[in-house]
DNA sequence: ACATAATATGAATACAAATTCATTAATTGA
DNA sequence: TCAATTAATGAATTTGTATTCATATTATGT
């Protein structure tokens, strides 16, 4: 779902006629149970082994009923993707706008963000596993995954936040700080994800992550 | 190609026989013209739209002449994977072994990696660009890209070193702060290759990417 | 109960490429 | 020069699913 597209779903939602509005969250009712299907077959299957037929069976619908629902394949891939990203960021705004200094709002954001990570952790297993192999959506098929954006926009915001605070450097801007923020964090979720499945463990990383973060792998000397 | 059919070329390479190697050699030009041609059409429109026709016409052999040289489309973009990999790993054994103290393993680590990625950012342009979409190589097809883990094994190796001279920390695993080392560098990589594709300030980034892995992001106070 | 609209069905279709293979050309050694 | 071997060709085949659509079912309002 691209931008365009959830707005005017906004647009939709918000209309006033009472028959339209139930019909429209009858309509979103069955986009999700799709949508949740989808998620578990891609989980079990990979993107590419996951067939159209195997999605419709496990949302017992027909398999011309889910392209009632969405465009195509990709579609509906790309929509789960931004309910992720969306869902998280979300979160995290309302988690880490508890409260002001900016280190605080950092272990919040960790925790938080390891914790939704452990929580959907089928999802990106398949998201990632996918990845070092080969690309997913089509180039320039949609306008930008806004949900990813937002996400990138909001980690900048919070090392913004704290380079003013003065506890990050600023001899970089936020935007490359941010990225390497987003990439230790990524490894050590990959290397989670190779761990047997089940390992609680994650979000008890939260301070060791913060901690190379802020002060690196080097020696205290 | 995978590390058995690697070992395999080893030993027929090794052969006496004056025309059997002779004709060997030549074997492994032509796969090395396929390689290259494949690897521009692969950085031209990437794996998923390159064709084995577009590859077979560049390298100026007819469709099936290269299914001669690669049993499919698959072996012929992981060798190039093995390629560039091995020939990194070779490189950055050879120039760190002049040296002995683990900082400078480091820092020269780090020109080198930059350097080669800057002369091959064609071919990982391509490589991480259709990252973010779907699996390239299928699952369980290849015994285990050799290059990537010959790799992975160095960075270990180096990250150790620097342990037992007391100039990384030693509460994590080598692994893991390879990891690290490995994804802040890969922030920087991807940062770059967003950016105009000539910009020849890459390899001056070492000081700074190495700074950050070992003091972090934080402020000293 | 009826007509109309909205949903759902799944077998048939479309299609894009990867891969094959019968045929042709080039090379080799005598 | 000529078999025999090795290499190259590219049109035809195969394959695997995504997607469509004519048909059937169900819901809605009167």
């Amino acid at each position: 779902m691209n931008t365009n597209s959830l707005i005017e779903e906004i647009i939709k939602n918000t209309q006033i006629s009472a028959s339209l509005s139930r019909k429209e969250r009858d309509k979103q009712l069955r986009k999700a149970d799709i949508m949740a299907a989808a998620e578990r077959v891609f989980a079990l299957k990979g993107y590419h082994g996951a067939v159209m037929q195997d999605i419709a069976r496990e949302a017992q619908y027909a398999t011309g009923t889910v392209y009632l629902y969405f465009r195509d394949k990709e579609m509906l891939y790309f929509s789960l993707v931004e309910e992720k990203m969306i869902n998280l960021t979300t979160g995290l705004r309302q988690k880490t706008a508890q409260v002001a200094d900016a280190e605080d709002k950092l272990r919040i954001f960790m925790q938080e963000s390891l914790d939704f990570f452990e929580r959907n952790q089928d999802f990106f297993r398949i998201f990632f596993s996918e990845v070092s192999k080969g690309p997913i959506l089509k180039k320039g098929k949609f306008s930008k995954p806004s949900g990813m954006l937002q996400h990138k926009e909001f980690v900048e915001e919070l090392i913004s936040t704290g380079q003013k605070q003065k506890i990050i450097r600023n001899d970089f801007s936020a935007k490359q700080i941010a990225d390497i923020l987003g990439s230790i964090f990524m490894a050590f979720i990959f290397d989670w994800l190779k761990e047997g499945p089940k390992d609680k463990k994650l979000n008890t990383a939260a301070d060791f992550i913060l901690d190379i973060f802020l002060s690196g792998a080097g020696r205290r000397r």
